[in-house]
DNA sequence: GTATTATTTAATAAACCTATTAAATAGATT
DNA sequence: AATCTATTTAATAGGTTTATTAAATAATAC
């Protein structure tokens, strides 16, 4: 009856969550999650009944980070490109804290993507009302004359874009050039200030 | 002896191209492609061997459209910033010639980093030299004060970056908004010339 | 037309996979 | 201590998968 999850419970879920995001749903079996717990396979099923059901336990909390990132607003007292900014690196920071979590996102809804229609049931139209708060905020500045002629969309789209890409490179950037941890960390962090500095400058009427 | 491909070979090599694209290489199944060939499924072994293979040729054909379309040179007669315009468009126009070609490719080396390394043999250090070259006509136009400092690293990241995100996203795009083929066609459109727009403006000096 | 070679099929081995079952163990309760 | 409940395990059914084999068919050569 309790709402508490035991040690098991919770170190499947450790395990299916890091294998999961590793190498996907399709890739990863429960026989592989037991493994990795060291425990026996059908425990995996016991906890969660369907490799299904955990697997979508995983993603739904996983969307939220992501888009949440994007969409969490405070710093009210900021300006319009300080906000911006910190919007930026905050969404930045979320990816790096996970790093797979671009491609998981991507690869999983493509690969089936009903997944999204359940998503977008659980987070209702909150985004939505988000989304029209932030272009009313866009809109002000475009009045202003501080903005050019931009649909928060646009501005959205440009952002996820510039900020996943060295975390979806990775795995190839590595393979390639055997730069260290250490050094691509360092690219990371440049790449970040990189963003913002073009995505200031999209901006510009 | 001949090297010529039986049509058989050809509409294995076919099917397989579609499905591994669609589905990436764990969630395909040699039965499968069979199936869509329409042919027995021993068959599509006995032209390839193994599963592993057959990805391989098309994996290794794939890459190169990718790449080839970044490192095409050409147009010398054009200015700097007509020729990386050019080079944006038809890099964009690659990828919607072959929507699935990013995450395919994203995909499958974070899933097998082994396969960049025979990429890596096979082709050679063409794009170092081009690289080479693409630094050093950018260093001109740094020189002449018409660009920021930049390495071509990163502009190739950015360009990369804000080509592929309309591609990425068209699943979960759909889902979402249940846009019609046209509309989204419309919107890549309109992503490709914003695209070039953000380019250009982030090397202002 | 028969022999020879190439293509295609059906059948199947061996290895996996998910999910379920019954039995064993551990923990709590009286 | 005996009973009841929760957790864990071993065993296994029923699928799927890749790859191989031998047999059947088609194509080519002589």
């Amino acid at each position: 009856m309790s709402e508490e999850k035991t040690d098991m419970e919770f170190a499947i879920l450790k395990a299916a969550t890091k294998l999961f995001l590793e190498k996907g749903f399709k890739a990863t079996s429960t026989t592989e999650i037991a493994k990795e717990v060291g425990c026996n396979q059908a425990l995996v099923h016991y906890y969660y009944r369907t490799k299904d059901k955990l697997f979508d336990a995983i993603f739904e909390k996983k969307i939220m980070v992501f888009i949440g990132s994007l969409l969490k607003i405070g710093h009210e007292e900021l300006s319009f490109e300080e906000k911006l900014t910190k919007k930026i690196e905050s969404h930045f920071d979320v990816i790096k804290e996970d790093p797979r979590l671009p491609l998981f996102f991507f690869s999983e809804i493509n690969s089936n993507p009903k997944r999204m229609e359940s998503i977008k049931e659980i987070i209702g139209d909150l985004p939505q009302m988000v989304l029209a708060q932030m272009q009313k905020e866009l809109d002000e500045e475009i009045a202003k004359g501080n903005v050019r002629q931009m649909t928060v969309h646009d501005l959205l789209m440009t952002i996820v874009s510039l900020n996943i890409i060295v975390f979806l490179a990775e795995p190839m950037f590595k393979t390639i050039t055997k730069i260290s941890d250490e050094d691509f960390s360092k690219l990371q962090e440049r790449r970040k200030k990189e963003n913002v500095e073009i995505i200031l400058r999209s901006l510009k009427p």
